[in-house]
DNA sequence: ATGGTTGAGTGTCAA
């Protein structure tokens, strides 16, 4: 079989319901991973996203922060979810479908302004929640699994509009890119999106803050999509849709895609 | 160096 994944931090799923819908019936993936639902579980609207097929999700939320849901037309049951640095919020959702395999969708601590954990603890926080999921990995290894999702960390020199301007900025120091590539060792997960469109330039992500986002293109590359070495020749067709982040009232993230034939 | 914008929810924090 052969299937479509998407992953897209919303920015509230509630407020932006008219976008997943637009979403949804003009690329019509079979699977949605939304990051940032800022939502309670109860209170995503799901008649819309039903009405155009996908049935299946599986979800968890919290009231104003964080919250991660996935929405599939494909069979899909809860695999987990995991409180990774215990810190009590709503950031990381499993789910299987009905070839086995396990999609994980991640929202990493963003570990705010100071790329320093001893004076910002919210650095701190996304570091342990990133030596958590190493050590989870090590623990117990994944299999046939995708991992996606905004892991706020652009690893690369052209994932980011100007590498040497961003060591300092939390989301591409140095520490942050070590912890995040020893993610993916402890779980053989390969960046798919990578092995598709290996060099140049590639963000999903642009600041609020600028005047015109597409002409100035100060842009970073946080969100992705892994799979693990079983299943990652199966991966191809990755894009971002870059279109999405000038809709009417958008989020700040474009959607990434990839489609997998298992 | 600083400030710029947005969302949730009504203070101001988080991003």
């Amino acid at each position: 079989m052969s299937f479509t994944l998407a992953t897209w931090n919303i920015n509230s799923v509630r407020l932006r319901e008219d976008l997943v819908l637009k979403l949804l019936s003009e690329q019509a993936p079979d699977v949605l991973c939304l990051q940032e639902c800022k939502s309670p579980v109860e209170k995503i609207p799901t008649a819309g996203f039903e009405a155009l097929g996908y049935t299946h999700m599986v979800a968890r939320g919290q009231k104003g922060y964080n919250g991660v849901a996935i929405l599939s037309k494909i069979p899909m049951v809860e695999a987990g979810a995991e409180d990774f640095a215990s810190l009590g919020h709503a950031r990381h959702i499993a789910g299987r479908l009905e070839n086995g395999v396990t999609i994980h969708n991640h929202y990493v601590p963003a570990g705010g302004d100071i790329a320093d954990r001893d004076v910002n603890e919210k650095f701190g926080q996304k570091l342990d929640y990133l030596t958590d999921m190493r050590d989870a990995f090590r623990t117990s290894a994944p299999k046939r699994a995708i991992l996606v999702g905004d892991l706020n960390i652009a690893p690369r020199e052209d994932d980011v509009w100007d590498h040497k301007k961003l060591l300092k900025v939390v989301s591409h120091t140095p520490i942050e890119v070590e912890h995040f590539n020893d993610v993916m060792t402890a779980g053989d997960w390969h960046d798919v999106t990578r092995a598709d469109i290996p060099a140049g330039r590639l963000y999903s992500w642009w600041s609020y803050r600028a005047k015109d986002w597409d002409a100035a293109d100060k842009g970073r590359r946080l969100d992705h999509i892994w799979a693990t070495g079983d299943i990652k020749d199966a991966a191809h067709s990755s894009r971002v849709l870059r279109d999405a982040r000038g809709w009417e009232k958008p989020s700040d993230h474009a959607p990434v895609f990839a489609t997998f034939d298992l």
